[in-house]
DNA sequence: TCTGGGGTCCTAGGACCC
DNA sequence: TCTGGGGTCCTAGGACCC
């Protein structure tokens, strides 16, 4: 059996561990540079507010005083999405993280009574021993285990776990309940097409024919399909494959047409990028660079180019990976554009120990080889040490337009000694205290 | 004034080969 | 007049996920 676990409303419940004051409020988390609204506490939600709703279009409530809204602090959910799992590691053989709030673990050899009582006491000391509240959905297939898990959450009776068989009464009438665009895999265009041929329901979906479906769709669909039947079509993952790109971009807090600090953005984005690709122990072969204006803005002139530039061997060298970037940077710059955003992706990568030269790449010496990589251990070293981006190649540029906006972050309680809270019990009340810094 | 930042997988179609 | 067919590799783009 499969089990998902998804922390609930996981970014508003990190910071209301720290913050017990918001417990209870409608309380938003707010994307980089403060743009929109990427999590909603359930009182947020009861508010109507959206997911995705952009920040301005909330001022009025949040003048009012009748919400919150914090800026997203990532270093603090890393932290604690580490401790769920931690927690979940003893409840389980396998774990497999699928996104910082979710993961799948796998359940073997229990009965079903043993097993809800299992998941009920996992569900207990996840709150217990992180603060997170969770959800736990349980089924034979991913698929189901998806379908399991939000009524785990939306259906009171089950309260926070829900164990599902292939086959049941009660699966078939969850089934039966689910609409197509709830189900995993199935997004709105699919909603639209499968609408044609009256699909309309889960149920709907598993009663298809499997080959049908295929024909007329994808493979992907059918497998979704088989899966709401009970019928496994995804392995779990256990060993964490590295990526096969690596991505690093962000809006910038104001348009700008300025060349040279979109260099230096840009040049901030392959640096980052180099240090996930060491990191994940791979080479890049290619870089791809791209930029935008923003199409919200109909009055303003639209471009938004890119370009891939092939390295001259596949490398994890921060200083070949931005020279190829100063490159595409320079072959799609164009004057007079209004940019506000901009990204590096790092493509076509490898193993970094199998790699095989190709007869075209450009040599490198064992010294220089050697050379590059004490080099840019020394670089990671540091910036893991002392924090991201103390030690950057190039100028320093402090008043450049991608610094982020994060106005009301708070403290890294977690990972961060000057940023710990303090605790006071003065006789009448206790109060948590931090320090919040500028954003870095 | 103000609208995120990542990823994955699949398919179709063109280029190229024998 | 009649002008093959099967295979692989690559890329762009679509669709989906959180």
């Amino acid at each position: 059996m499969i089990g998902l676990i998804d922390c609930n409303n996981f970014y508003v419940s990190c910071e209301r561990v720290f913050q017990p004051r918001l417990e209870g409020l409608p309380v938003g988390v707010l994307s980089n540079n403060d743009g929109c609204v990427i999590a909603r506490s359930n009182e947020l939600k009861s508010l109507g507010v959206e997911m995705g709703t952009p920040a301005f279009e909330l001022k009025g409530l949040l003048r009012q005083g009748r919400i919150r809204l914090l800026s997203s602090n990532y270093e603090l959910y890393g932290d604690m999405s580490a401790r769920v799992q931690a927690v979940l590691e003893e409840f389980s053989a396998g774990m497999e993280p699928y996104s910082i709030d979710e993961m799948f673990v796998r359940f073997d050899g229990f009965e079903h009574k043993q097993l809800l009582t299992h998941c009920r006491e996992l569900h207990h000391k996840v709150r217990r021993f992180t603060g997170i509240p969770v959800s736990v959905g349980v089924a034979p297939t991913r698929t189901l285990a998806k379908l399991a898990n939000r009524a785990a959450k939306k259906v009171p009776g089950y309260r926070g776990v829900c164990v599902l068989s292939a086959g049941g009464a009660e699966t078939a009438g969850l089934l039966q309940r689910t609409e197509l665009g709830d189900v995993w895999g199935v997004g709105r265009r699919l909603v639209e097409r499968l609408a044609l041929m009256d699909i309309r329901t889960a149920w709907d979906l598993a009663q298809a024919d499997p080959k049908a479906i295929r024909r007329r769709f994808s493979v992907t669909l059918e497998r979704t399909a088989l899966e709401l039947r009970g019928v496994p079509c995804t392995e779990m993952n256990d060993a964490d494959e590295p990526r096969q790109r690596i991505m690093t971009s962000r809006s910038f807090g104001r348009l700008t047409d300025n060349r040279d600090e979109i260099h230096e953005a840009l040049r901030q984005f392959g640096q980052r990028g180099a240090e996930k690709l060491r990191a994940q122990d791979s080479l890049a072969r290619a870089v791809y660079v791209f930029l935008k204006t923003n199409r919200h803005r109909q009055d303003l002139p639209q471009y938004s180019p890119g370009a891939v530039v092939e390295l001259a061997r596949p490398t994890d060298d921060s200083r070949e990976i931005l020279h190829a970037v100063g490159q595409a940077f320079a072959a799609i710059y164009r004057p007079h554009y209004r940019f506000m955003k901009a990204g590096v992706m790092l493509i076509d990568l490898i193993d970094a120990n199998r790699q095989q030269m190709s007869l075209l790449e450009s040599p490198q010496s064992a010294a220089e080889r050697e050379r590059s990589e004490k080099l840019m251990a020394t670089l990671d070293a540091l910036n893991q040490r002392m924090g991201r981006g103390t030690v950057k190649l190039g100028m320093p540029s402090p008043s450049a337009a991608w610094h982020l906006r994060c106005a009301n972050r708070s403290p890294r309680w977690t990972t961060r000694w000057r940023e710990l809270p303090t605790i006071t019990a003065p006789r009448e009340a206790r109060s948590v205290k931090g320090h919040p810094r500028p954003c870095d």
